[in-house]
RNA sequence: GCCAGUGUAGCUCAGGGGUAGAGCAGCUGUUUUGUAAACAGCCGGUCGUCGGUUCAAAUCCGGCCACUGGCUCCA
């Protein structure tokens, strides 16, 4: 092979030979026209690199287009940047803070001084960001020294440039320049701003500097950009889509729940559909758990505070628990977690191991402080309910129990039709985030990631995202059109057993202590059941609808026959209503289906006679008639199969 | 808590310095109906709240409250 040769692998294995300091751009060409058109940067040996940068050795390589996650960070990387050039062109005195892509879109912090800036600056901004791309302005790297860097921001009074600069090394400092406008960036970048055709400003957000509450808020500009006008067209249709199933829209609209500024933010009333849904899947749970052991308790909403300074979680969580009250003369809390209850019944008895594993579940409301900002419908309130249990063992007994939980886990969001991923949530090395001893925490990560091992999940691990006194396992959900939630948890504690001197007497006599798992599949009801709105739409499977038969009759005359389908259908407790009203059949059935009930059952004078029923489904019209007993038979056996709406996606 | 925005009838929304408007819902009556809206009449609002400017405020200004999207936080 020629010196002066170099072998680049791509994806899918192939090796070719290429002339040494060939560009990315060089090697789209080499391949076809339209890579090279489409091309954005360059993935060399797990690193993102501009299009234009020399490939100096062997390496695996790929080229990244608008279809690749990497195509698309750098794409959106260099919307940032034209962002901010648009702003310093309408906004000469704007200063910069910082402008990454994000998962979808990108951002840039931006202080614009005693300027206002609010939502009808935007249409200009998007005007001035178009005009700019079309210039075509290429991204070009340039190498400065520290000094040079510091200089150049320091001459413009962007004093977060300058706080930026001071934590990076000389010799690795890079700018990149585009039209008029410069900015300090490790890149990588596009070609040039034409390919950006389509830009979009979502949102306006104040940011701290460096996500300090104690530094100055800036005012983040939130984006997306598009390499197709029709891209941006999907992309604000997939909003409208998540907008209809907003949980907070379909949850007034269906009777779930309320708010009431009278009763207090954050503090949801369920209302008697929402509380069907609730408690149908409150049975669903209870039914698995007490099929596995479990065993269901009941406590209290308030308990002396003694209780969380022994569990460690007062000082630890003072500033989202409620003050504590004055009972007699001792302090008492609204209770902000299950736990320490659950301990106290745990050591209520002289415990032998052949007691263990004692699996204690309680779907136990708690209240917590959040910030009045932080509140969200459903999905972050300041009184809700979790579907808690703790299971307390031997250490022999740990790593089958955690396999037993991560199973119901998976069981639970298979039955809402809901794919989960796995993430194991470790300590990182900042100690003093974390209580109890450090063996502890190493021999729970390990018999964490040896059930994970043999059970053959795919997983992630993530350091830093453990709770204070253990790792977990995080369960991701995915709905129905995409989103990703963080729902259930699997924790494992080696510190509160220590903290509440929890024992157990072994088969050789001696005390010993359990561990404790924590495990809350749902997390919390008043969340999961904002989440499960938006998967289905607010289109619940039929065994969870608050109603699952309406019953039509065509006119008054058959009111009585569609009451006594209705009884029968009462008798096995599906939940049925007839509507009676004298209005024509065409609105009984434009009620029926904006309440998104499942099954629309009309009956007039044919059915009457030959004791059948003319079925609809929601969204799917006219499904037939049945005989009573068949469509009775159906509905019995769909409800008790808990099966997932027909169209569900 | 902070930044940006919103707040008009039960719901969706129009209006905008000179005594408040529509559709739907509700109520009453008529209609007795065959697969996504029958017809008519009626009821319904201190224009979130408190204060300021003004001869006059739902409208302009400010405080507060609630909600929305972010930031910080999340046992």
């Amino acid at each position: 092979m020629p010196e002066d040769s170099i072998t680049l692998t791509f994806p899918d294995g192939a090796k070719k030979e290429f002339k040494k300091n060939i560009t990315g751009l060089e090697v789209a060409e080499s391949i076809s026209k339209g890579l090279a058109r489409n091309a954005l940067s360059v993935t060399v040996n797990g690193e993102i690199k501009d299009l234009d940068v020399p490939i100096t050795q062997d390496a695996t390589i790929s080229i990244n287009t608008w279809d690749s996650d990497e195509g698309q960070y750098t794409f959106w990387h260099s919307s940032a940047h034209l962002l901010a050039e648009a702003v310093q062109e309408l906004y000469p005195d704007a200063k910069f803070g910082i402008g990454p892509p994000i998962e979808t879109g990108f951002y840039y912090d931006i202080d614009f001084g005693d300027e206002p800036f609010g939502q009808e600056q935007i249409p200009e901004v998007e005007k001035k960001m178009i005009e700019l791309a079309r210039n075509k302005s290429e991204f070009k790297q340039k190498e400065v020294s520290k000094e040079e860097a510091l200089e150049f921001y320091k001459a413009r009074n962007n004093e977060y440039k300058v706080d930026l600069i001071k934590d990076l090394e000389d010799g690795t400092i890079t700018f990149y320049e585009q039209g008029s406008f410069t900015d300090l960036c490790r890149g990588p970048h596009i070609p040039d701003t034409s390919l950006i055709k389509a830009v979009k400003l979502t949102n306006l957000a104040g940011a701290y500097w460096r996500g300090d509450v104690n530094s100055k808020q800036l005012t983040r500009i939130y984006g997306v950009s598009f390499p197709k006008q029709k891209l941006l067209d999907e992309y604000l249709e997939q909003l409208e889509e998540a907008k209809k199933r907003d949980h907070k829209k379909l949850g007034k609209e269906l009777g779930i729940y309320m708010m009431d500024r009278m009763v207090g933010s954050g503090l949801p009333l369920w209302l008697p559909n929402g509380a069907v849904l609730r408690r149908t899947l409150e049975a669903f749970l209870r039914d698995e758990q007490v099929r596995r052991g479990y065993k269901e308790v009941i406590t209290p909403h308030i308990g002396n505070i003694e209780l969380y300074k022994t569990s460690g979680h007062y000082p630890y969580y003072q500033d989202s628990q409620y003050n504590p009250m004055q009972v007699d003369d001792e302090e008492y809390m609204l209770k902000p977690m299950n736990c320490p209850h659950h301990h106290r019944i745990y050591s209520n008895d002289l415990r032998s191991y052949r007691d263990l594993p004692l699996r204690l579940a309680e779907f136990g409301t708690v209240y917590r402080y959040e910030q009045s900002g932080e509140l969200n419908g459903l999905s972050r309130v300041r009184g809700f309910t979790q579907d808690d249990a703790h299971i307390y063992c031997t250490h022999n007994q740990l790593k089958d129990e955690i396999k037993k939980t991560i199973e119901l886990t998976q069981f639970v969001f298979k039955t809402f039709g809901m794919p989960v991923d796995i993430r194991l949530s470790f300590r990182d090395e900042n100690e003093d985030k974390y209580g109890g001893e450090s063996e502890y925490w190493e021999r729970a990560q390990q018999e964490i990631r040896e059930v994970a091992d043999e059970m053959s999940l795919d997983y992630k691990v993530a350091l830093g995202e453990a709770s204070f006194y253990g790792p977990k396992i995080d369960f991701i959900i995915r709905d129905a059109i995409g989103r990703k939630w963080q729902l259930g948890t699997v924790q494992v504690d080696y510190v509160m057993p220590e903290r509440f001197d929890l024992t157990y007497i072994g088969s050789d006599n001696d005390k010993h202590r359990p561990v404790i798992i924590h495990r809350a599949p749902f997390g919390s009801m008043e969340r999961f059941v904002s989440i499960l709105i938006e998967h289905f739409a607010g289109d619940f499977p039929l065994w969870l609808s608050p109603v699952q038969i309406k019953i039509l009759p065509i006119s008054e005359d058959f009111n009585d026959y569609g009451q006594s389908c209705a009884d029968r259908f009462k008798e096995i407790g599906i939940r049925v209503e007839v509507d009676s009203r004298s209005e024509m059949i065409g609105a009984k059935i434009r009620d029926a289906e904006n309440a998104k009930i499942p099954y629309m059952l009309i009956v007039g004078a044919k059915e009457k006679e030959n004791g059948t029923v003319s079925a609809r489904r929601h969204k799917m019209g006219d499904i037939g008639t049945f005989s009573f007993d068949d469509f009775f038979n159906k509905v019995k056996e769909e409800n008790t199969s808990r099966s997932l709406p027909p169209n569900h996606k």
